[in-house]
DNA sequence: CGACACATGTAACACGTTACATGATTTG
DNA sequence: CAAATCATGTAACGTGTTACATGTGTCG
C-alpha cells in the first residue's frame, strides 16, 4: 500500500515516468529500500485505472509520462496527513513465534530468546555503526533511526519477556501458562465433541 | 510467511484438520489476530504440496486430518530456534510517510508527526487499558506487549524526529537537507539528458 | 565488441484479505 | 423453525518478489 501512495505522492511534483520514479521514490526514502522496477509499472497501471493518474505523452526520447488527475491529488493529499493506524499490528513474525514457543511442548524458550537477542543486538549494531560511519541526507538517517528504536524496542521486549518468565519458572507470578479454554489438542479432540 | 510456519509448528502437536488449526493458532498466538479460515485451506495445500504435512484419514465424523512429514519436522523446528532476522526493515508505512514528506515540497511535517503523535499515544493508551482490565493468559499479554513495546518506540521516534527537524528549522544542524543528487525532478529532467 | 545503464514491459508465484457457496449439527 | 457454529472449500483481487524478454544508448 505504501509504494502506491509513494508514487502518487512522487507524481504530486510533476509528470514523469516509471524509471525515473522509482529511482525519485528510492532516494527520497534514504535509499534505504530497492524498488523493483516491475511493480512499478504495475502500480502504474493501477493508478491509471483507478482514475488516479493518467498516462500523458511521451517524451521526445520515447519515455512514458505518467501524470496526477485531481483525484489523485486529492487521495496523495490524504493520505500524507492521514496518521498511520497501527490496530491489531500487523502480524509481528517475533511475537508469534514466542507467543507460539510458550505454549507448545519441547521448545526451549531461554535460548530462543537468548538467540534473537543476540541476532537483534547485532543488527543493531550494524545500523548504529552504519549511521555513524556514513552521513548521507535526511530522509536516509530518518529511515535508519527509525529502525533502531524499533530495535531497541525488540530488545527491550525480549529482555522483558526473559525476565516474566523466569519469574514464572520460579513460582513467583501466578499466571495461567497454558489456557485450557478454547481448543483442544487433537488427542482430546474425541472428548470434546 | 508466519501462518505457513505457524501452522506446521502447530501440526507438530500431533495430526489436525483445518478449523481445528485455525483454532489452536489462535489461542496459542493470544487470540490477537483473527486467522482467516480460506488461507488455512489453501496453506494446507501448499504445505501438502511442499512435502512437509500430508493429507490423512478422515475422522468418523469426516473431518479431513493433515499430518506433519518429517521434513516438516524439521522445518517446524528450525524456523522456532531461528531468530527473526529484521534486515532492511520491512518497508514501514510511518518511515516512508515521513520520509517522503520531508522531501515533498508543501507538507506540514510538524502537523504530521503531531497528528501521528495523537495516534500512536492514543493506541498505546488503549493497549494499557486493556491489559489492565483484560488479564487473559501468558501468549496474550506477550503479543500486547510487544505492540506496546513498539508504539512507545514509535513515539519516542515522533519525539526525536520533531525535535531534529526543530533544530533543523532554526539554522542548528547543518546536514544536507535536500539531497541534490541521484534523482532529478521533472523539470529538470531535459537537462540532464 | 562487450558490458553496463536506461527504459518498458510480461509472467509466474507467494501471501493476504474478502466474499461466496455448500452442507451438517447444535441450540434457543 | 431459525440462527449460530462447525467444517470445507473456491474465486477474485491487491500487493510484493523474482525472473525473463526486449531494445536503446554509452563508454571503455
Amino acid at each position: 500500500m505504501s509504494v502506491r501512495q509513494g508514487l502518487l505522492a512522487v507524481l504530486e511534483l510533476g509528470p514523469n515516468y516509471g524509471y525515473q520514479l522509482r529511482a525519485e521514490f528510492e532516494s527520497r526514502t534514504g535509499g534505504t529500500w530497492p524498488l523493483n522496477i516491475g511493480q512499478v509499472y504495475t502500480t502504474l497501471d493501477r493508478l491509471e485505472r483507478d482514475g488516479l493518474a493518467r498516462r500523458g505523452d511521451e517524451t521526445p526520447e520515447g519515455q512514458v509520462l505518467y501524470e496526477i488527475t485531481n483525484a489523485g491529488r486529492a487521495e496523495a493529499d490524504a493520505w500524507l496527513s492521514r496518521p498511520v493506524v497501527r490496530e491489531r499490528a500487523g502480524r509481528d513474525e517475533l511475537a508469534i513465534k514466542l507467543a507460539l514457543a510458550v505454549t507448545l511442548p519441547g521448545v526451549d524458550v531461554p535460548a530462543l530468546i537468548q538467540a534473537q537477542r543476540t541476532a537483534t543486538l547485532g543488527a543493531l549494531q550494524d545500523l548504529t555503526r552504519l549511521k555513524m560511519a556514513d552521513e548521507r541526507d535526511l530522509a536516509w538517517e530518518l529511515v535508519l533511526e527509525s529502525m533502531i528504536f524499533q530495535l531497541e524496542a525488540e530488545a527491550r521486549w525480549l529482555d522483558h519477556t526473559e525476565a516474566r518468565l523466569a519469574r514464572i519458572r520460579d513460582g513467583r507470578d501466578p499466571r495461567p501458562a497454558a489456557p485450557p479454554a478454547a481448543a483442544s489438542v487433537p488427542a482430546e479432540r474425541e472428548a470434546t465433541r
